[in-house]
DNA sequence: AAAACATATTGACAGCCATCAATGTATGGG
DNA sequence: CCCATACATTGATGGCTGTCAATATGTTTT
């Protein structure tokens, strides 16, 4: 699994952090597979909020979109949210060390 | 560790899809704890601005800050982060199933 | 060919927010 | 006291974006 960038997921937790989007991805993520009629039924938007939406999901790698005659139907692609887990978790993991001692916020030697 | 609501999840991750957040972050899991005036020689941002950053983070609980005469030292805090990413590792974990058998995108009948 | 359906695109708009300049507040030093 | 330092607050502003209404495009059905 690749490493993510920053800039990478920056705009990654911005898709995600809308609850339109992340309302279509759980409900993906418990489908497995819809049609974007499916989706809109669930969610309270004008079909061309959530076409936006669906290209902006699909752009990202977030999902991926196969074509059915007049349907669309869109799927959970699992690998960029398994990237972002590990960003924020790799984060999360920081060594935890202590470099207080060294600050030298213009005070470094209010001990001398 | 608690689970996250939907909600601040949403909060969370609007908050470090930011650039100078983000940067912020980054840079106090790499040096533990900093007071605000080490922050900002890294940034190129205002002190006011930076005085937003700190407030929005600290409120979020991403994190700490503890006074010291005229001087505020932040820190990680790991809980929220790794709540997060629990919260998209659970999603990347979907099962996968094929529901599209069941779409009744109007044409469910299609094969009669 | 026409009508119905599914989705995409466009243009406009309102709300949010990161940023700055300016100012305010608190703490410590001399 | 006065001044410097560290940080907070305020008001204004520009840019981004989620949303809708309207319209367009493509596909199937009749």
């Amino acid at each position: 699994m690749a490493k993510m960038s920053d800039k990478q997921f920056i705009q990654q937790a911005k898709i995600l952090s809308d609850a339109t989007r992340l309302a279509i991805v759980r409900l993906l993520a418990r489908k497995g597979s819809l049609c974007a009629c499916k989706i809109l039924d669930d969610l309270h938007i004008t079909q061309g909020t959530l076409s936006h939406h669906m290209t902006v999901l699909t752009d990202a790698k977030i999902v991926s979109c196969r074509k059915d005659g007049k349907w669309r139907h869109y799927r959970l692609l699992p690998l960029s949210l398994c990237e972002m887990a590990s960003f924020v978790q790799e984060i999360c993991l920081f060594p935890s060390e202590d470099s207080e001692k060294n600050c030298t916020c213009s005070n470094g030697d209010k001990n001398k």
